[in-house]
DNA sequence: AGGAGTTTGTGAACGCGAGAACAAAATCCA
DNA sequence: TGGATTTTGTTCTCGCGTTCACAAACTCCT
Protein backbone atom coordinates (compact mmCIF):
# COMPACT_ATOMS: atom_id res chain seq x y z
CA UNK A 1 0.00 0.00 0.00
CA UNK A 2 2.36 2.48 -1.01
CA UNK A 3 0.45 5.50 -2.23
CA UNK A 4 3.13 8.36 -2.12
CA UNK A 5 1.74 11.53 -3.38
CA UNK A 6 3.63 12.87 -7.22
CA UNK A 7 5.41 15.80 -5.88
CA UNK A 8 7.43 13.96 -2.83
CA UNK A 9 9.93 16.57 -1.28
CA UNK A 10 7.30 19.15 0.04
CA UNK A 11 5.93 18.39 2.91
CA UNK A 12 3.29 20.96 2.54
CA UNK A 13 -0.93 20.45 2.69
CA UNK A 14 -2.86 20.31 5.78
CA UNK A 15 -0.33 17.16 7.38
CA UNK A 16 -3.11 14.98 8.37
CA UNK A 17 -0.67 12.37 9.81
CA UNK A 18 -1.33 12.55 13.93
CA UNK A 19 1.72 11.02 15.35
CA UNK A 20 1.14 7.23 16.78
CA UNK A 21 1.76 8.41 20.31
CA UNK A 22 -0.80 11.06 20.11
CA UNK A 23 -3.90 8.30 19.27
CA UNK A 24 -2.69 5.92 22.12
CA UNK A 25 -3.73 8.93 24.57
CA UNK A 26 -7.01 10.32 22.54
CA UNK A 27 -8.69 7.71 24.14
CA UNK A 28 -7.71 8.61 27.67
CA UNK A 29 -8.61 12.49 26.95
CA UNK A 30 -12.12 10.81 25.82
CA UNK A 31 -12.85 8.76 29.14
CA UNK A 32 -11.69 12.23 31.12
CA UNK A 33 -13.94 14.16 29.32
CA UNK A 34 -17.26 12.34 29.41
CA UNK A 35 -16.23 12.09 33.37
CA UNK A 36 -16.01 15.65 33.93
CA UNK A 37 -19.20 16.22 31.25
CA UNK A 38 -21.12 13.94 33.79
CA UNK A 39 -20.00 15.61 36.66
CA UNK A 40 -21.36 18.77 35.51
CA UNK A 41 -18.22 20.65 34.13
CA UNK A 42 -18.80 22.95 31.13
CA UNK A 43 -15.36 23.78 29.97
CA UNK A 44 -12.12 22.51 31.29
CA UNK A 45 -8.03 23.91 31.07
CA UNK A 46 -5.58 21.76 29.78
CA UNK A 47 -4.16 22.04 33.71
CA UNK A 48 -7.48 20.61 34.93
CA UNK A 49 -7.09 17.75 31.98
CA UNK A 50 -3.31 16.91 32.72
CA UNK A 51 -4.30 16.52 36.38
CA UNK A 52 -7.52 14.16 35.34
CA UNK A 53 -5.71 11.92 32.97
CA UNK A 54 -1.84 12.11 34.58
CA UNK A 55 -0.41 13.36 30.78
CA UNK A 56 1.71 16.53 31.00
CA UNK A 57 -0.57 19.57 30.36
CA UNK A 58 1.99 20.40 27.24
CA UNK A 59 1.72 17.54 25.78
CA UNK A 60 -1.96 17.52 26.12
CA UNK A 61 -2.33 20.63 24.18
CA UNK A 62 0.43 19.83 21.49
CA UNK A 63 -1.99 16.71 21.15
CA UNK A 64 -5.11 18.40 20.89
CA UNK A 65 -3.38 20.67 18.56
CA UNK A 66 -3.59 18.00 15.89
CA UNK A 67 -7.37 17.67 15.55
CA UNK A 68 -7.32 21.71 15.32
CA UNK A 69 -7.97 25.06 17.32
CA UNK A 70 -10.59 23.76 19.82
CA UNK A 71 -9.96 25.45 22.57
CA UNK A 72 -9.89 29.12 23.83
CA UNK A 73 -6.94 31.36 24.95
CA UNK A 74 -7.77 32.39 28.36
CA UNK A 75 -10.48 29.70 29.18
CA UNK A 76 -9.46 26.49 28.11
CA UNK A 77 -11.70 23.59 25.93
CA UNK A 78 -15.34 23.33 25.70
CA UNK A 79 -16.18 19.86 27.76
CA UNK A 80 -18.71 18.56 25.41
CA UNK A 81 -17.10 19.76 21.99
CA UNK A 82 -14.09 18.61 22.95
CA UNK A 83 -15.71 15.20 23.61
CA UNK A 84 -17.25 14.75 20.55
CA UNK A 85 -14.20 16.30 18.36
CA UNK A 86 -11.90 13.66 19.92
CA UNK A 87 -14.53 11.19 19.83
CA UNK A 88 -15.01 11.77 15.63
CA UNK A 89 -11.16 11.24 15.11
CA UNK A 90 -11.12 8.42 16.72
CA UNK A 91 -13.57 7.25 14.68
CA UNK A 92 -16.19 5.44 17.76
CA UNK A 93 -19.07 8.46 17.03
CA UNK A 94 -20.77 4.81 15.89
CA UNK A 95 -20.65 1.65 17.08
CA UNK A 96 -17.47 -0.89 15.74
CA UNK A 97 -19.32 -4.28 15.01
CA UNK A 98 -16.76 -6.49 17.38
CA UNK A 99 -16.24 -10.38 17.10
CA UNK A 100 -14.79 -12.57 19.42
CA UNK A 101 -13.43 -15.93 18.77
CA UNK A 102 -12.52 -17.91 21.70
CA UNK A 103 -15.27 -18.20 24.50
CA UNK A 104 -13.13 -19.70 27.42
CA UNK A 105 -12.12 -17.96 30.71
CA UNK A 106 -11.23 -14.70 28.94
CA UNK A 107 -13.70 -15.03 25.87
CA UNK A 108 -16.75 -15.35 28.08
CA UNK A 109 -15.08 -12.27 30.69
CA UNK A 110 -14.67 -10.04 27.69
CA UNK A 111 -18.61 -10.89 26.06
CA UNK A 112 -20.08 -10.34 29.29
CA UNK A 113 -18.26 -7.15 30.22
CA UNK A 114 -20.64 -4.01 29.93
CA UNK A 115 -18.07 -1.22 29.28
CA UNK A 116 -17.93 -1.56 25.54
CA UNK A 117 -20.86 -0.23 24.41
CA UNK A 118 -20.14 2.83 25.93
CA UNK A 119 -17.40 3.48 24.32
CA UNK A 120 -17.74 3.20 20.43
CA UNK A 121 -18.01 -1.17 20.27
CA UNK A 122 -21.08 -3.55 20.07
CA UNK A 123 -20.15 -7.44 20.00
CA UNK A 124 -22.15 -8.70 17.51
CA UNK A 125 -20.91 -12.48 17.48
CA UNK A 126 -18.92 -14.86 19.19
CA UNK A 127 -16.94 -17.87 17.76
CA UNK A 128 -15.42 -21.35 19.02
CA UNK A 129 -14.24 -24.15 17.40
CA UNK A 130 -15.50 -26.44 19.95
CA UNK A 131 -18.77 -28.00 18.86
CA UNK A 132 -19.51 -28.58 22.09
CA UNK A 133 -20.01 -25.32 22.96
CA UNK A 134 -21.26 -23.82 19.73
CA UNK A 135 -25.35 -23.02 20.66
CA UNK A 136 -24.65 -21.79 23.71
CA UNK A 137 -26.22 -19.34 24.90
CA UNK A 138 -24.19 -16.19 27.03
CA UNK A 139 -26.16 -12.78 27.57
CA UNK A 140 -27.95 -12.00 24.03
CA UNK A 141 -25.85 -13.56 22.09
CA UNK A 142 -25.59 -17.50 21.05
CA UNK A 143 -22.15 -19.27 20.51
CA UNK A 144 -21.41 -19.58 16.30
CA UNK A 145 -19.71 -22.10 14.80
CA UNK A 146 -16.56 -21.00 12.75
CA UNK A 147 -18.36 -22.40 10.04
CA UNK A 148 -20.23 -19.21 9.93
CA UNK A 149 -17.25 -17.18 10.49
CA UNK A 150 -17.63 -15.62 6.79
CA UNK A 151 -20.90 -15.13 6.87
CA UNK A 152 -21.31 -13.39 10.28
CA UNK A 153 -18.18 -10.93 8.88
CA UNK A 154 -20.56 -9.75 5.92
CA UNK A 155 -23.72 -9.85 7.50
CA UNK A 156 -22.75 -7.54 10.28
CA UNK A 157 -20.34 -5.60 8.17
CA UNK A 158 -17.11 -6.47 10.62
CA UNK A 159 -13.92 -5.32 10.78
CA UNK A 160 -12.60 -5.84 14.39
CA UNK A 161 -11.85 -8.91 15.79
CA UNK A 162 -10.58 -9.85 19.09
CA UNK A 163 -8.75 -13.60 19.56
CA UNK A 164 -8.87 -15.35 23.00
CA UNK A 165 -8.07 -18.28 21.56
CA UNK A 166 -4.49 -20.66 22.77
CA UNK A 167 -1.78 -19.56 21.26
CA UNK A 168 -1.44 -22.73 19.45
CA UNK A 169 -4.56 -21.82 17.56
CA UNK A 170 -4.00 -18.01 16.80
CA UNK A 171 -2.52 -17.65 13.67
CA UNK A 172 -5.30 -20.26 11.95
CA UNK A 173 -7.38 -18.32 13.43
CA UNK A 174 -6.04 -15.03 11.93
CA UNK A 175 -5.71 -16.15 8.42
CA UNK A 176 -9.64 -17.42 8.55
CA UNK A 177 -10.45 -13.83 10.04
CA UNK A 178 -8.60 -11.77 7.47
CA UNK A 179 -9.51 -14.31 4.42
CA UNK A 180 -13.30 -13.31 5.50
CA UNK A 181 -12.43 -9.60 5.54
CA UNK A 182 -11.59 -8.71 8.81
CA UNK A 183 -8.63 -5.46 8.75
CA UNK A 184 -7.76 -5.00 12.44
CA UNK A 185 -7.15 -7.83 15.33
CA UNK A 186 -6.59 -7.35 19.28
CA UNK A 187 -4.88 -10.65 20.05
CA UNK A 188 -4.66 -11.86 23.56
CA UNK A 189 -2.85 -14.75 22.58
CA UNK A 190 0.96 -15.28 23.55
CA UNK A 191 1.62 -16.10 20.26
CA UNK A 192 3.33 -13.85 16.84
CA UNK A 193 0.72 -13.46 14.50
CA UNK A 194 1.76 -12.82 10.92
CA UNK A 195 -0.66 -10.82 8.70
CA UNK A 196 -0.65 -9.28 5.44
CA UNK A 197 0.00 -5.39 4.85
CA UNK A 198 -3.52 -3.39 5.75
CA UNK A 199 -4.31 -5.77 8.43
CA UNK A 200 -3.61 -4.15 11.93
CA UNK A 201 -2.78 -6.26 14.75
CA UNK A 202 -2.40 -5.37 18.36
CA UNK A 203 -1.43 -7.67 21.54
CA UNK A 204 -2.47 -7.69 25.01
CA UNK A 205 0.12 -9.54 26.81
CA UNK A 206 -0.50 -9.93 30.89
CA UNK A 207 2.09 -12.15 31.45
CA UNK A 208 4.65 -9.32 29.75
CA UNK A 209 3.29 -6.47 31.74
CA UNK A 210 3.82 -9.05 35.47
CA UNK A 211 7.37 -9.52 33.89
CA UNK A 212 8.10 -6.21 33.27
CA UNK A 213 6.75 -4.93 36.76
CA UNK A 214 8.69 -7.94 38.36
CA UNK A 215 11.92 -6.66 36.54
CA UNK A 216 11.40 -3.31 38.17
CA UNK A 217 10.30 -5.12 41.75
CA UNK A 218 13.72 -7.06 41.58
CA UNK A 219 15.46 -3.69 41.36
CA UNK A 220 14.12 -2.31 44.33
CA UNK A 221 14.60 -4.97 46.49
CA UNK A 222 18.54 -5.37 45.50
CA UNK A 223 18.75 -1.38 46.09
CA UNK A 224 20.89 -0.14 43.06
CA UNK A 225 23.24 -0.73 41.33
CA UNK A 226 25.29 -3.72 43.88
CA UNK A 227 28.81 -4.04 41.82
CA UNK A 228 29.17 -0.30 41.88
CA UNK A 229 31.28 2.12 43.84
CA UNK A 230 32.00 0.50 46.85
CA UNK A 231 28.94 1.53 48.62
CA UNK A 232 27.50 -1.52 51.52
CA UNK A 233 25.04 -3.84 49.66
CA UNK A 234 21.97 -2.51 51.72
CA UNK A 235 19.24 -4.70 50.38
CA UNK A 236 16.17 -2.67 52.26
CA UNK B 1 14.04 8.00 45.51
CA UNK B 2 16.88 10.29 44.24
CA UNK B 3 19.37 8.39 44.62
CA UNK B 4 22.02 9.62 43.02
CA UNK B 5 26.42 8.69 42.88
CA UNK B 6 28.33 11.62 44.70
CA UNK B 7 30.53 12.28 41.41
CA UNK B 8 27.80 12.55 39.04
CA UNK B 9 28.94 13.84 35.47
CA UNK B 10 31.00 10.85 34.16
CA UNK B 11 28.71 8.07 32.56
CA UNK B 12 31.43 5.87 33.48
CA UNK B 13 31.42 2.35 35.14
CA UNK B 14 29.32 -0.78 33.94
CA UNK B 15 25.76 1.48 33.62
CA UNK B 16 22.92 -1.40 34.22
CA UNK B 17 20.32 1.33 32.84
CA UNK B 18 19.05 -0.99 30.49
CA UNK B 19 16.43 0.67 28.05
CA UNK B 20 12.59 0.53 29.27
CA UNK B 21 12.06 -0.17 25.23
CA UNK B 22 14.49 -3.26 25.88
CA UNK B 23 13.01 -4.28 29.28
CA UNK B 24 9.51 -4.56 27.15
CA UNK B 25 10.97 -6.96 24.77
CA UNK B 26 12.95 -9.36 27.04
CA UNK B 27 10.00 -11.55 27.94
CA UNK B 28 8.97 -11.95 24.24
CA UNK B 29 12.81 -12.62 23.64
CA UNK B 30 12.20 -15.25 26.34
CA UNK B 31 9.00 -17.03 25.77
CA UNK B 32 10.37 -17.52 21.83
CA UNK B 33 13.44 -19.26 23.14
CA UNK B 34 11.71 -21.21 25.69
CA UNK B 35 9.45 -22.65 22.55
CA UNK B 36 12.85 -22.83 20.83
CA UNK B 37 14.41 -24.87 23.09
CA UNK B 38 11.03 -27.53 23.18
CA UNK B 39 11.49 -27.93 20.08
CA UNK B 40 15.06 -29.27 20.92
CA UNK B 41 17.23 -26.48 19.39
CA UNK B 42 19.99 -26.09 20.69
CA UNK B 43 21.59 -22.40 19.59
CA UNK B 44 19.94 -19.48 17.65
CA UNK B 45 21.02 -16.90 16.04
CA UNK B 46 19.47 -13.21 15.75
CA UNK B 47 17.94 -14.04 12.78
CA UNK B 48 16.46 -16.68 13.91
CA UNK B 49 15.30 -14.89 17.00
CA UNK B 50 14.12 -12.21 14.76
CA UNK B 51 12.00 -13.97 12.94
CA UNK B 52 10.34 -15.80 15.84
CA UNK B 53 9.92 -12.75 17.56
CA UNK B 54 9.17 -10.28 14.96
CA UNK B 55 11.51 -8.04 15.95
CA UNK B 56 14.43 -6.51 14.30
CA UNK B 57 17.61 -8.45 14.20
CA UNK B 58 19.80 -5.47 14.92
CA UNK B 59 17.25 -4.38 17.72
CA UNK B 60 17.35 -7.81 19.11
CA UNK B 61 21.53 -8.25 19.56
CA UNK B 62 21.26 -4.68 20.88
CA UNK B 63 19.04 -5.55 23.54
CA UNK B 64 20.98 -8.62 24.50
CA UNK B 65 23.99 -6.93 24.36
CA UNK B 66 22.94 -4.99 27.50
CA UNK B 67 22.82 -8.18 29.09
CA UNK B 68 26.45 -8.73 28.53
CA UNK B 69 28.10 -10.71 25.58
CA UNK B 70 26.22 -14.01 25.68
CA UNK B 71 26.43 -14.62 21.82
CA UNK B 72 29.24 -16.61 19.61
CA UNK B 73 30.02 -14.79 16.82
CA UNK B 74 29.77 -17.33 13.66
CA UNK B 75 27.44 -19.61 16.06
CA UNK B 76 25.18 -17.90 17.54
CA UNK B 77 23.28 -17.76 21.09
CA UNK B 78 23.07 -20.97 23.33
CA UNK B 79 19.24 -21.08 23.54
CA UNK B 80 19.15 -22.85 27.16
CA UNK B 81 21.89 -20.32 28.00
CA UNK B 82 20.65 -17.55 27.15
CA UNK B 83 17.15 -18.46 28.20
CA UNK B 84 18.45 -18.10 31.43
CA UNK B 85 20.42 -15.21 31.29
CA UNK B 86 17.18 -13.22 30.52
CA UNK B 87 14.52 -14.88 33.04
CA UNK B 88 17.63 -13.75 35.47
CA UNK B 89 17.36 -10.39 34.19
CA UNK B 90 13.59 -10.34 34.47
CA UNK B 91 13.39 -11.82 37.65
CA UNK B 92 11.27 -14.60 37.21
CA UNK B 93 14.03 -17.65 38.01
CA UNK B 94 11.56 -17.85 41.04
CA UNK B 95 8.22 -17.53 40.94
CA UNK B 96 6.58 -13.99 42.35
CA UNK B 97 3.55 -14.32 44.39
CA UNK B 98 0.68 -12.48 43.24
CA UNK B 99 -2.72 -10.93 44.58
CA UNK B 100 -5.43 -10.34 42.40
CA UNK B 101 -8.51 -7.82 44.10
CA UNK B 102 -11.88 -7.58 42.77
CA UNK B 103 -13.08 -11.68 41.41
CA UNK B 104 -15.70 -10.66 39.01
CA UNK B 105 -15.73 -11.30 35.52
CA UNK B 106 -12.33 -10.52 34.72
CA UNK B 107 -10.70 -11.89 37.82
CA UNK B 108 -12.03 -15.17 38.17
CA UNK B 109 -10.75 -15.38 34.21
CA UNK B 110 -7.16 -14.31 35.27
CA UNK B 111 -7.81 -17.02 38.18
CA UNK B 112 -8.61 -19.61 35.83
CA UNK B 113 -5.45 -18.84 33.97
CA UNK B 114 -2.88 -21.68 33.81
CA UNK B 115 -0.12 -19.99 32.00
CA UNK B 116 0.95 -17.30 34.66
CA UNK B 117 2.50 -20.32 36.86
CA UNK B 118 4.99 -21.10 33.70
CA UNK B 119 6.14 -17.46 33.15
CA UNK B 120 7.29 -16.29 36.81
CA UNK B 121 4.00 -15.81 38.91
CA UNK B 122 1.70 -17.59 41.40
CA UNK B 123 -1.55 -16.58 42.49
CA UNK B 124 -1.25 -16.53 46.56
CA UNK B 125 -4.87 -15.02 47.15
CA UNK B 126 -8.18 -13.69 45.61
CA UNK B 127 -9.83 -10.65 47.43
CA UNK B 128 -12.55 -9.18 46.85
CA UNK B 129 -15.06 -6.19 48.17
CA UNK B 130 -18.58 -8.30 48.27
CA UNK B 131 -19.48 -10.31 51.56
CA UNK B 132 -21.38 -12.29 49.75
CA UNK B 133 -18.20 -13.59 47.53
CA UNK B 134 -15.88 -14.21 50.15
CA UNK B 135 -15.51 -17.92 51.32
CA UNK B 136 -16.13 -19.32 47.50
CA UNK B 137 -14.26 -21.38 46.38
CA UNK B 138 -11.94 -21.41 43.08
CA UNK B 139 -9.67 -23.72 42.12
CA UNK B 140 -7.54 -24.21 44.61
CA UNK B 141 -8.08 -20.83 46.24
CA UNK B 142 -10.74 -19.55 48.38
CA UNK B 143 -11.75 -15.95 47.78
CA UNK B 144 -10.92 -13.63 51.05
CA UNK B 145 -12.12 -10.41 52.75
CA UNK B 146 -10.38 -7.09 51.90
CA UNK B 147 -10.15 -7.18 56.07
CA UNK B 148 -7.46 -10.31 55.41
CA UNK B 149 -5.67 -8.10 53.06
CA UNK B 150 -2.45 -7.30 55.52
CA UNK B 151 -2.23 -10.34 57.13
CA UNK B 152 -1.60 -11.99 53.27
CA UNK B 153 0.58 -9.69 52.08
CA UNK B 154 2.74 -10.25 55.12
CA UNK B 155 2.31 -13.74 55.25
CA UNK B 156 3.13 -14.24 51.40
CA UNK B 157 5.33 -11.75 50.93
CA UNK B 158 3.51 -9.92 48.11
CA UNK B 159 4.53 -7.41 46.39
CA UNK B 160 2.45 -7.35 43.13
CA UNK B 161 -1.07 -7.12 43.01
CA UNK B 162 -3.82 -7.13 39.93
CA UNK B 163 -6.65 -4.63 40.10
CA UNK B 164 -10.17 -5.82 38.07
CA UNK B 165 -12.32 -4.14 40.56
CA UNK B 166 -14.42 -0.94 39.27
CA UNK B 167 -13.13 2.01 37.97
CA UNK B 168 -14.95 3.37 40.97
CA UNK B 169 -13.46 1.57 43.20
CA UNK B 170 -9.92 1.38 42.16
CA UNK B 171 -8.10 4.20 43.89
CA UNK B 172 -9.29 3.30 47.33
CA UNK B 173 -7.84 -0.42 46.69
CA UNK B 174 -4.97 1.11 45.30
CA UNK B 175 -4.19 2.91 49.04
CA UNK B 176 -5.35 0.33 50.35
CA UNK B 177 -2.62 -2.55 48.58
CA UNK B 178 0.54 0.42 48.95
CA UNK B 179 -0.60 0.55 52.72
CA UNK B 180 -0.41 -3.05 52.86
CA UNK B 181 3.07 -3.05 51.68
CA UNK B 182 2.56 -3.99 47.46
CA UNK B 183 4.82 -1.99 45.35
CA UNK B 184 3.47 -3.18 41.98
CA UNK B 185 -0.08 -3.53 40.68
CA UNK B 186 -1.20 -4.09 37.53
CA UNK B 187 -4.42 -2.23 36.84
CA UNK B 188 -7.60 -3.61 34.50
CA UNK B 189 -9.81 -0.64 35.90
CA UNK B 190 -10.64 2.28 33.17
CA UNK B 191 -8.95 4.66 35.88
CA UNK B 192 -6.07 6.95 36.26
CA UNK B 193 -4.59 5.81 39.83
CA UNK B 194 -1.97 8.10 42.04
CA UNK B 195 0.83 6.13 43.73
CA UNK B 196 3.29 7.30 45.81
CA UNK B 197 6.54 7.36 44.60
CA UNK B 198 8.39 3.97 44.23
CA UNK B 199 5.40 2.43 43.34
CA UNK B 200 5.13 0.87 39.53
CA UNK B 201 1.85 1.10 37.96
CA UNK B 202 0.92 -0.63 34.91
CA UNK B 203 -2.52 -0.44 33.30
CA UNK B 204 -3.84 -2.81 30.46
CA UNK B 205 -7.28 -0.79 28.74
CA UNK B 206 -9.23 -2.58 26.41
CA UNK B 207 -11.21 0.14 25.07
CA UNK B 208 -8.41 2.42 24.81
CA UNK B 209 -6.81 -0.80 22.36
CA UNK B 210 -10.24 -1.25 20.20
CA UNK B 211 -10.06 2.28 19.80
CA UNK B 212 -6.51 2.82 18.31
CA UNK B 213 -7.87 0.01 16.18
CA UNK B 214 -11.20 1.73 15.21
CA UNK B 215 -8.73 5.23 14.47
CA UNK B 216 -6.98 3.12 11.64
CA UNK B 217 -9.83 1.27 10.75
CA UNK B 218 -11.33 4.73 9.92
CA UNK B 219 -8.72 5.37 7.89
CA UNK B 220 -8.73 2.98 5.62
CA UNK B 221 -12.48 2.95 5.03
CA UNK B 222 -11.89 6.45 4.06
CA UNK B 223 -8.17 6.20 1.54
CA UNK B 224 -5.95 9.04 2.38
CA UNK B 225 -6.95 12.50 2.72
CA UNK B 226 -9.61 13.68 1.67
CA UNK B 227 -8.75 17.06 1.21
CA UNK B 228 -5.60 17.16 -0.05
CA UNK B 229 -4.91 18.00 -3.97
CA UNK B 230 -7.42 17.20 -6.51
CA UNK B 231 -7.36 13.25 -6.43
CA UNK B 232 -11.03 12.11 -6.76
CA UNK B 233 -12.26 10.46 -3.52
CA UNK B 234 -11.85 6.83 -4.21
CA UNK B 235 -13.42 5.22 -1.30
CA UNK B 236 -12.13 2.03 -1.72
C1' DA C 1 -11.20 51.45 27.22
C1' DG C 2 -7.28 49.51 29.07
C1' DG C 3 -4.49 46.80 32.01
C1' DA C 4 -3.98 42.53 34.67
C1' DG C 5 -4.55 37.81 34.60
C1' DT C 6 -5.25 33.31 32.21
C1' DT C 7 -4.58 29.88 29.02
C1' DT C 8 -3.77 28.20 24.38
C1' DG C 9 -0.85 26.96 20.50
C1' DT C 10 3.75 26.25 18.95
C1' DG C 11 8.88 26.96 18.13
C1' DA C 12 13.05 25.09 19.66
C1' DA C 13 16.09 22.04 22.34
C1' DC C 14 16.85 17.59 23.86
C1' DG C 15 16.97 12.67 24.69
C1' DC C 16 15.79 8.06 23.46
C1' DG C 17 15.09 4.39 20.44
C1' DA C 18 15.30 2.25 15.64
C1' DG C 19 17.86 0.64 12.08
C1' DA C 20 21.81 0.46 8.79
C1' DA C 21 26.33 -0.70 8.41
C1' DC C 22 30.63 -2.62 9.61
C1' DA C 23 34.70 -4.34 12.18
C1' DA C 24 35.88 -8.07 15.24
C1' DA C 25 35.64 -12.80 16.43
C1' DA C 26 34.53 -17.35 15.83
C1' DT C 27 33.80 -21.58 12.77
C1' DC C 28 34.48 -24.34 8.73
C1' DC C 29 36.95 -26.33 5.06
C1' DA C 30 40.63 -27.28 2.04
C1' DT D 1 47.72 -22.89 8.10
C1' DG D 2 44.92 -19.66 5.95
C1' DG D 3 41.11 -17.92 3.55
C1' DA D 4 36.03 -17.88 3.07
C1' DT D 5 31.91 -17.62 5.71
C1' DT D 6 28.97 -16.67 9.42
C1' DT D 7 27.32 -13.89 12.99
C1' DT D 8 27.94 -10.96 16.92
C1' DG D 9 28.68 -6.43 19.23
C1' DT D 10 28.85 -1.65 18.45
C1' DT D 11 29.12 2.83 16.21
C1' DC D 12 26.66 6.26 13.81
C1' DT D 13 22.84 8.59 12.05
C1' DC D 14 18.13 9.78 11.83
C1' DG D 15 13.46 10.56 13.27
C1' DC D 16 10.05 10.75 16.74
C1' DG D 17 8.24 12.21 21.00
C1' DT D 18 8.70 14.96 25.24
C1' DT D 19 9.29 19.10 27.54
C1' DC D 20 10.26 23.95 28.24
C1' DA D 21 9.19 28.42 27.42
C1' DC D 22 6.79 32.22 25.50
C1' DA D 23 4.09 35.10 22.35
C1' DA D 24 -0.62 35.47 20.96
C1' DA D 25 -5.31 35.58 22.15
C1' DC D 26 -8.98 35.78 25.08
C1' DT D 27 -11.58 37.22 29.63
C1' DC D 28 -12.41 39.96 33.52
C1' DC D 29 -12.34 43.89 36.32
C1' DT D 30 -12.04 48.70 37.16
N1 LIG E 1 -7.63 -16.31 30.98
C1 LIG E 1 -6.76 -15.36 31.23
O1 LIG E 1 -6.88 -14.66 32.21
C2 LIG E 1 -5.62 -15.11 30.31
C3 LIG E 1 -4.58 -14.32 30.75
C4 LIG E 1 -3.50 -14.07 29.87
C5 LIG E 1 -3.53 -14.60 28.60
N2 LIG E 1 -4.54 -15.35 28.23
C6 LIG E 1 -4.54 -15.89 26.87
O2 LIG E 1 -5.79 -15.71 26.30
C7 LIG E 1 -6.13 -16.83 25.53
C8 LIG E 1 -7.42 -17.42 26.02
O3 LIG E 1 -7.27 -17.79 27.36
P1 LIG E 1 -8.40 -18.61 28.09
O4 LIG E 1 -7.97 -18.74 29.50
O5 LIG E 1 -9.71 -18.00 27.81
O6 LIG E 1 -8.29 -20.03 27.37
P2 LIG E 1 -9.40 -21.18 27.31
O7 LIG E 1 -8.70 -22.43 27.03
O8 LIG E 1 -10.28 -21.07 28.50
O9 LIG E 1 -10.30 -20.79 26.07
C9 LIG E 1 -9.87 -20.95 24.77
C10 LIG E 1 -11.10 -21.10 23.89
O10 LIG E 1 -10.71 -21.10 22.52
C11 LIG E 1 -11.38 -22.13 21.84
N3 LIG E 1 -10.58 -22.55 20.70
C12 LIG E 1 -9.49 -23.36 20.70
N4 LIG E 1 -9.01 -23.51 19.46
C13 LIG E 1 -9.80 -22.78 18.65
C14 LIG E 1 -9.83 -22.55 17.24
N5 LIG E 1 -8.89 -23.06 16.45
N6 LIG E 1 -10.78 -21.76 16.77
C15 LIG E 1 -11.70 -21.20 17.57
N7 LIG E 1 -11.75 -21.39 18.89
C16 LIG E 1 -10.80 -22.17 19.42
C17 LIG E 1 -11.55 -23.22 22.86
O11 LIG E 1 -12.65 -24.05 22.49
C18 LIG E 1 -11.82 -22.43 24.13
O12 LIG E 1 -13.19 -22.17 24.29
C19 LIG E 1 -4.98 -17.80 25.64
O13 LIG E 1 -4.13 -17.63 24.52
C20 LIG E 1 -4.29 -17.35 26.87
O14 LIG E 1 -2.91 -17.62 26.80
C21 LIG E 1 -5.59 -15.63 29.04
N1 LIG F 1 -14.61 -8.07 31.94
C1 LIG F 1 -13.88 -7.58 30.95
O1 LIG F 1 -13.73 -8.22 29.94
C2 LIG F 1 -13.25 -6.24 31.05
C3 LIG F 1 -12.79 -5.65 29.90
C4 LIG F 1 -12.18 -4.41 29.97
C5 LIG F 1 -12.06 -3.79 31.20
N2 LIG F 1 -12.52 -4.38 32.30
C6 LIG F 1 -12.40 -3.70 33.58
O2 LIG F 1 -11.95 -4.61 34.54
C7 LIG F 1 -12.57 -4.37 35.76
C8 LIG F 1 -13.30 -5.60 36.20
O3 LIG F 1 -14.26 -5.96 35.25
P1 LIG F 1 -15.31 -7.09 35.52
O4 LIG F 1 -16.09 -7.27 34.29
O5 LIG F 1 -14.61 -8.25 36.10
O6 LIG F 1 -16.23 -6.41 36.63
P2 LIG F 1 -17.19 -7.14 37.64
O7 LIG F 1 -18.21 -6.14 38.06
O8 LIG F 1 -17.65 -8.42 37.07
O9 LIG F 1 -16.27 -7.49 38.89
C9 LIG F 1 -15.81 -6.54 39.78
C10 LIG F 1 -15.52 -7.22 41.10
O10 LIG F 1 -14.90 -6.29 41.99
C11 LIG F 1 -15.48 -6.40 43.26
N3 LIG F 1 -15.35 -5.13 43.97
C12 LIG F 1 -16.08 -4.01 43.81
N4 LIG F 1 -15.64 -3.04 44.61
C13 LIG F 1 -14.61 -3.55 45.31
C14 LIG F 1 -13.77 -3.02 46.30
N5 LIG F 1 -13.87 -1.76 46.71
N6 LIG F 1 -12.82 -3.83 46.82
C15 LIG F 1 -12.69 -5.10 46.40
N7 LIG F 1 -13.47 -5.65 45.45
C16 LIG F 1 -14.42 -4.88 44.91
C17 LIG F 1 -16.92 -6.76 43.02
O11 LIG F 1 -17.47 -7.42 44.13
C18 LIG F 1 -16.79 -7.69 41.81
O12 LIG F 1 -16.63 -9.02 42.20
C19 LIG F 1 -13.50 -3.20 35.55
O13 LIG F 1 -12.86 -2.02 35.95
C20 LIG F 1 -13.70 -3.18 34.08
O14 LIG F 1 -13.92 -1.87 33.59
C21 LIG F 1 -13.13 -5.59 32.25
Amino acid sequence: MTHMRPSATPPDDVDRGIPEATIARLPIYLRALTGLAERGMRTASSEQLAAATGVNSAKLRKDLSYLGSYGTRGVGYDVEYLRYQIAREIGVTEDWPVLIVGIGNLGQALSNYGGFSSRGFRIVALLDGDPARVGEQLGDLVISSMDDLDSIVAREAVSIAVIATPGSAAQGVVDRLVAAGVTSILNFAPSVLTVPPGVDVRKVDLSIELQILAYHEQRKAHGGTQLAVSDEVVTL
